[in-house]
DNA sequence: ACACTGACTTGAA
DNA sequence: TTTCAAGCCAGTG
């Protein structure tokens, strides 16, 4: 099997974020065994633009925070795509961070690295 | 080919 | 307690 770069393993997981849940660039990449490499994972995301079954938006920043905001269409579009989710977003912090926070450390199997 | 930047996070001062 | 710096990989000038 081909090794995947970053990038591809970065979508591989942001694939599998639940609806209505969310997750953070840190979380991902540590995942991915590389926990120093959080801004790789945003800059993923940024070319993720191409794939649509990359949902950016549940990606956010450790506070919860939808520092990525600005790289959407419009505005306010990652937050519409959050709260129509049932996710609750003020002021561009996610309320109920520590309930609807999707760790795929936890939540997808280990060997998954593997297989990506 | 070199240097800088970028949707982050953590640790040290 | 708050502020600063480093590390990670890829893309762009």
């Amino acid at each position: 099997m081909a090794e995947m770069g970053f990038f591809d393993k970065v979508y591989a997981v942001a694939i599998q974020i639940p609806f209505g849940r969310v997750t953070s660039y840190g979380a991902i990449a540590k995942y991915l065994g590389a926990a120093k490499s959080a801004r790789m994972v945003g800059w993923a995301m940024n070319a993720s633009h191409n794939m649509e079954d990359v949902p950016a938006h549940r990606v956010v920043n450790k506070k919860g925070l939808l520092t990525g905001k600005h790289h959407f269409e419009g505005t306010n579009l990652m937050q519409q795509l959050l709260e129509s989710e049932g996710v609750e977003v003020v002021d561009n912090q996610i309320q109920q961070l520590d309930v609807i926070f999707w760790d795929p450390q936890v939540e997808l199997p280990e060997y998954l690295g593997d297989n990506l």
